[in-house]
DNA sequence: TGTACATCAGTGAACGCGCGTTCACTGATGTAC
DNA sequence: TGTACATCAGTGAACGCGCGTTCACTGATGTAC
């Protein structure tokens, strides 16, 4: 499948070859057909391998996706280490960096995300796994909510609940435009416009004010 | 398993309750293990029928499903024939008014909206049922957005964007609270603290103004 | 460097489990006369 | 009202498809001497 040409030797070097084909091959069937939906020999036939050939690198396809994870984070891992960005979410440069960020790395990884939340309806350790790695995200958003209460504005709630429904959004808004399409309508999305409508969002949900005339 | 002793005579009533009990066992199994997992026998077990008698009444567990939709809908089409409701969203109460109302519909429907959710990713056809529920939604708020602008605030973005971006951050933040059992910190959420949350994230949001220090 | 044997990655046909689906049968309800 | 037959809801054992998983085999790579 236009595959380059193997030129290897080595056993080792043979196996992780494959290894690399069959979880390229995974990227792609996942994208293409979602994870649920994907037999163990959509994956080694995109891969051009045996059937058997799987059990040599995976128990389990929740084992690759477990793998496929792990890549996924390690990259992400070092796009953390990127030169300091504004944290003070009361300016709408800082949060259009975090939103920036969060669909950049969205599309980057449209297969493992689809997978992640598939994987975490049938299965609850991979729920369980898409904790943790908003949690850690979470943590760190926390943070900077600390800029916008020293500025005098009361968040809008407890700031847990806060980042969750901050990451609640950019979530399924982007599972919405990137994944399954659209709104209905057939409209589509830029990314500038997405990244515009989150940002403004956001940033008034969390740092504006509500209109004067409101009793509160 | 508890359920009324039948004292149903006539042929038509007798397959009106057996489908009566297999809708409402699929509920509650749908509730407990979800969708995906759960098969044909759990539901009859459950109902405690025959395996057979699933097809006197349903080709299938997605015609099932449809049916339960169905049904949530009719409800949800009386419960809008409600008292008129404040359609301006620069009033809190206006918004609150209609976070309450879909997080009462989310707790009440649970089942079905995590099935429909669940089905969605397998199977396309359910994906787009859901946008057509939604898009219905969407389109009443839409309306709603038209005091803002009156009021001479601007919106976030394209309107339709901003219904996008509404409904994304209620079903997301519903899911994750009600379903997925919180942001994994063992945290639970009242119903007053999310719809309270949620509405001063969404009013400002909407009909809020940034910060004055900033550009823009 | 060469030869003989061991080890390993990969193969793909075959096996077997799980589960959806069928169907001959039962007993009860409805209908004809 | 009674009798005989037809129809229908429900039953559950059995069937068979799909797919995950195994395993004897092949050929290539590594190792020992």
């Amino acid at each position: 499948m236009g595959r380059p040409v193997s030129t290897v030797t080595g056993r080792k070097a043979k196996a992780a070859e494959t290894e690399a084909a069959l979880k390229a091959a995974a990227k792609r069937v996942f994208a293409e057909r979602g994870y649920v939906n994907t037999k163990i020999t959509d994956i080694t036939a995109e891969a051009g391998r045996a059937a058997g050939s799987f059990y040599n690198h995976f128990t389990s396809k929740d084992e690759l996706l477990t793998a496929l994870l792990t890549d996924m984070l390690a990259e992400g891992d070092e796009a953390a280490e990127q030169p300091a960005h504004n944290p003070d979410f009361t300016d709408r440069d800082a949060v259009r960096w975090h939103v920036a960020a969060y669909w950049a790395f969205y599309r980057r990884h449209i297969s493992e995300m689809v997978a992640l939340r598939q994987a975490a309806m049938a299965n609850p350790e991979f729920g369980l796994r898409l904790q943790e790695i908003l949690a850690a995200d979470g943590a760190h958003m926390v943070g900077h909510f600390e800029h916008v209460t020293a500025a005098g504005i009361p968040l809008p709630g407890d700031p847990r609940l806060v980042v969750s429904a901050f990451q609640s959004l950019l979530d399924q808004f982007a599972y919405t435009w990137l994944v399954a399409g659209g709104d209905g309508s057939g409209r589509q999305i830029g990314d500038d416009e997405a990244i515009d409508v989150l940002t403004d969002f956001i940033h008034r949900g969390i740092a504006g004010t509500p209109p004067a005339t409101q009793e509160r």
